[in-house]
DNA sequence: TTTATGACGTTGC
DNA sequence: GGCAACGCCATAA
């Protein structure tokens, strides 16, 4: 595997684990962090390894601020239930107020 | 090796 | 402003 490939993975490790508490970021946003703005898919492939790890996957959604990942958790509703937990108000799997819980990287990390 | 798929995003209608 | 289609790119079959 390529080194490169590895050390994408990592950083999106490395952002995701930098996500405030109580604040969500999208996964465009980090692949853009990481120059890949081509390569959103791959940031949600690389949460899909991260399972299991220190990452709050469950802090990272789509642009639309839909749990579209939800399927990847054990429970239907435990990523719902942990972002609750967190203080934000998930609707259906849909977070309400998605753009003032919205955490830019490139914008707060710069 | 080629084809299909997907935790996405942008563009076009 | 909402829905459909296309593009990206790594993994799986």
């Amino acid at each position: 595997m390529n080194p490169e490939t590895l050390n994408f993975f990592e950083k999106v490790y490395e952002v995701a684990r930098l996500i405030p508490y109580g604040r969500v970021t999208s996964y465009g946003a980090i692949a853009k962090y990481l120059a890949a703005p081509r390569s959103a898919r791959m940031v949600g492939y690389a949460m899909n390894g991260s399972m299991g790890k220190d990452v709050p996957a469950h802090r990272v959604v789509n642009r639309n601020g839909l749990l579209t990942g939800k399927n990847h958790f054990d429970g239907t509703n435990l990523m719902q239930q942990l972002l609750e937990s967190e203080g934000i108000t998930v609707i259906n799997s849909q977070i309400q107020d998605f753009d003032v819980v919205f955490w830019d990287p490139q914008k707060e990390l710069r």
